[in-house]
DNA sequence: TTGTATCGCTACACATTTTGTAGCAAGAAG
DNA sequence: CTTCTTGCTACAAAATGTGTAGCGATACAA
């Protein structure tokens, strides 16, 4: 039984889930991928705007470890979530909101 | 009023907290520096084992950025995080809840 | 057929980031 | 003094990311 789990892992040789986990959020771009998909699903030059305008090489490098992963699809309508990739989405929502309160904090330390 | 915040981020020039907290753990080693130092306080060396043998030159750079952003803090023990910074390693455990369930379905697709 | 437009994506040279090794300076303890 | 451990720096090589130009495929129009 092998999976995509145990590619090399940067960082980690024990192959833990979170370990990958980090790996690939660890990369350039990710996190923002992800943020911007879960909100709608968008083509490849809707997505590069999105973020930034980022390279199509790095954006299609990343897409294709996701697409990996499970985590995002690609269809007709463009890339999106997989069902998989929603429930990551939902954590950076939480990730959000605290990130909120956490500028707050920063502010008020000054 | 003016931030750390307000620093240049990368990717996002609004200084939308979420976007610069992505920044950050969008650069290697981020995500697992908070992972080690949410389970125990430790000291520059031992971090260092802990993160896969991290080179200290990175170490050091991400220990920086994260005490300036308040979520890692220094003193006599060594390095753990803030009180700021423990809100967010929960965030990584149910991260890490998820990561669980995400690794099963990704044997289970095989 | 021949245009025109949009799509996902690749090529490639340049720039930035990360790595690994060696070791320094400061402090503690003998 | 010596020896040990500490946090950390120097620096060159390796890996990763960037920006621009544009290709091949597809769709629709003239």
């Amino acid at each position: 039984m092998e999976t995509k789990m145990a590619r090399p892992v940067r960082g980690s040789s024990t192959g833990r889930p979170i370990m990958r986990l980090f790996d690939v959020l660890g990369e350039r771009w990710t996190l923002r991928i992800l943020w911007e998909l879960k909100q709608e699903t968008l083509n490849f030059r809707a997505l590069r705007e999105r973020c930034d305008k980022v390279s199509p090489t790095s954006l299609n490098k990343r897409l294709k470890v996701l697409r990996e992963l499970n985590l995002v699809v690609h269809d007709e309508e463009g890339y999106s979530l997989s069902d998989t990739g929603q429930g990551l989405g939902s954590q950076l929502l939480s990730l959000h909101e605290w990130a909120e309160t956490w500028a707050t904090s920063l502010v008020d330390a000054k």
